[in-house]
DNA sequence: ACCTGAACACCGTTCAAGT
DNA sequence: ACCTGAACACCGTTCAAGT
């Protein structure tokens, strides 16, 4: 996707190019790919390596253990974001940071929990909101308050998108790059994620939460929090 | 195994009490007590039967697999959230929902990301969305949008807890309960969770993100909220 | 010194054999 | 009809035996 190597073959991005040396690089490539395609819990040591063909162990020169492996995932997700030029002003930047942060959703729907799962702190998450910060103080935000901001933002951003697709991702990772389901689609699919005893009140209460346009409905959210921002001031 | 009806035992509370008939809701006890404990990748099957003294196929005919039986805790920890009294207006009510929230992390840090990794939508979700719901309609807020506050509420209470546990939690989860950790344990424990090769001025940034008062910065966040939808008008 | 794959100690779940 | 536990097909990781 983002790596154009401009190779004179088309690449065919099977086990055939996977004949390359093996990098770090390569091994949290392939592992995210894996994990878009197939879930997080497909994502195994002995599977990995088979795609990279390659001996299972021989991942554990570059990583210690799984959760290693796991938290270099994370940390490339982190990295897909990144900051709007300089010349945006501080409500454009959060902005754009949030819907940033949101969209990662839609791009990485089976992975996007390692963002919060991890017991490190990514190093990409780090630098990004020590960039923001840094932005937010140029604007005349104290540097406390910059902090407060950007982690309320994060928690915004990251807790919608946690939720909406707990509550909307469809069992088969199709729908999410195509059109939007139909009515019947939606509320066929939302049955079968609900206990068989569920009382029709509360089924009405589901199928009006999970049918909202989701992204107006984050939006709403985000000029919530942003209103509240102007009114109090920085 | 043989059973024992030792009836004039006092309760230990241990595997001796184990001894009760195996219902849908002991299961449940037992495994999130058991999370809780030890931690969400502890808890297995076997384990679990083990420590309710049963072989573990037993547990299979109350949940249909282990996924099963997750949406069962996922659905007792939502359960846990109650609504303040018919007396509380919208705004207070809005914010005892989002505290307790944020306050079921700190009750079950090892379990709370079970909130929102299900595939399910847990029923004690969507009964407590709809009782907001209407609580938030008989306060002269339309239907739709009780519907976006109560979303966008429950993003950022939950993603507020998911990101402080994600850079907070200790490794041992002793701190949550005793009194708030010194400032040298403070940074020995984040420096565990950086890279080694983590430049001076991230550890900085770092340090300052994770040593905020979390009480405080939740409550900033939440009062953004509140002030921009009273800004607004409902 | 590096690389490999057999082996270990698990896991969720199936299934056949027991009652 | 219910209950049980052996067995299957995995898993992450150790470790010793190869090079």
């Amino acid at each position: 996707m983002t790596e154009r190597r401009e190779a004179r073959e088309p690449d065919r991005e099977s086990e055939e190019t996977a004949r390359q040396p093996l990098t770090r690089e390569r091994i949290l490539h392939v592992g995210l790919r894996l994990i878009d395609q197939q879930g997080l819990e497909a994502l195994t040591m002995r599977k990995l390596a088979s795609e990279l063909g390659v001996d299972p162990m021989a991942l554990y020169r570059h990583f210690k253990n799984k959760e290693a492996l796991l938290d270099g995932v994370a940390d490339m997700l982190w990295g897909e974001i990144v900051l709007p030029g300089r010349e945006t002003d501080w409500e454009a930047l959060l902005r754009s940071v949030a819907t940033s942060l949101y969209a990662l959703a839609h791009a990485h729907p089976r992975a996007y929990t390692l963002l919060l799962n991890r017991q490190i702190l990514p190093l990409s998450m780090l630098q990004l909101s020590d960039a923001m910060r840094e932005r937010l103080q140029q604007e005349g935000f104290e540097r406390q308050r910059a902090g407060e901001v950007i982690c309320a933002l994060f928690s915004y951003a990251i807790g919608y998108a946690m939720v909406e697709l707990s509550t909307l991702l469809p069992q088969s990772p199709t729908h999410t790059e195509t059109e939007p389901m139909t009515d019947i689609a939606r509320l066929t699919h939302l049955m079968q994620r609900l206990p068989r005893e569920t009382p029709a009140h509360t089924v009405e209460a589901a199928y009006a939460l999970t049918t909202y346009e989701a992204e107006t409905q984050f939006t709403f959210g985000l000029d919530l929090m942003l209103t509240g921002l102007k009114c109090k001031g920085r």
